[in-house]
DNA sequence: AACTTTAATGCAACTTAGTCGCATTAAATG
DNA sequence: CATTTAATGCGACTAAGTTGCATTAAAGTT
């Protein structure tokens, strides 16, 4: 679906910083944090995160927290969970996870501990 | 294990205030957070941080961080996965589910969401 | 048991990701 | 075009967790 009525369907304003943010996460196809992304959004860090919070809310994106409580956010396309390395801190899309769980309704599913590399 | 022999094989010094905390841990069986405890034990913020981050250095400790940044330790038993309510904020483990992946060192895994109480 | 080394504690100051209030500006509606 | 409604930028703020430092208490040594 275009980034408009992306937007027009969740009946939020079509505003260029929203427009913005949905097409670099669109291209990017991964999980970034307002760190990894303040140098080339241009708008404000509060904007940033009201429309983030706003996006997640009407279940356009996902949300999960890193090790030292960091935020990152990506375009919901198929539901996966995510794996967050603490050593290198490297974040990755688990695809071969059901992230299911019976009798509950289940937003995202992150696990932690030292990916391939770390554990050489 | 006795609370002291636990702290001697992992080469910490036994002081009151480890005590203090393994042996609660040990008996509440659950993850708790700073804020959980912080009237019932005695001791100052930073020693509860500083040791809880030392226990989990040395493999006594799981720990992982909940919606809005709040950490969350256990005293380690068998692993498992937590469910966290995005609603309700309750925090489940979760024995069901297996919590390994090929080629990973995992050390905790979380599933966000709504609860069962949450979704009726 | 006293002596020395090493690490743990308490306190206050600090860090930092994220939020909030408010005045201003820009979308949407009719 | 006028009006309503919501988004933006800015700076001030919040709160969980950390750090520096002087003090105190374990552990190891003679």
């Amino acid at each position: 679906m275009k980034t408009q009525e992306l937007l027009r369907d969740k009946k939020l304003k079509v505003t260029p910083a929203r427009i913005e943010l949905i097409e670099l996460f669109k291209r990017e196809k991964k999980p970034l944090s307002y760190e990894d992304i303040k140098d080339t959004i241009n708008m404000d860090r509060a904007t940033f995160y009201r429309n983030m919070n706003k996006f997640e809310e009407v279940g356009l994106f996902s949300v999960f927290e890193s090790n030292s409580k960091i935020r990152f956010f990506e375009f919901k396309l198929t539901p996966h969970a995510h794996f967050i390395c603490i050593e290198c801190h490297s974040i990755e899309c688990i695809k071969s996870l059901d992230i299911k769980l019976d009798g509950y309704e289940v937003h995202n599913m992150t696990i932690k501990g030292r990916c391939k590399n770390c554990t050489l």
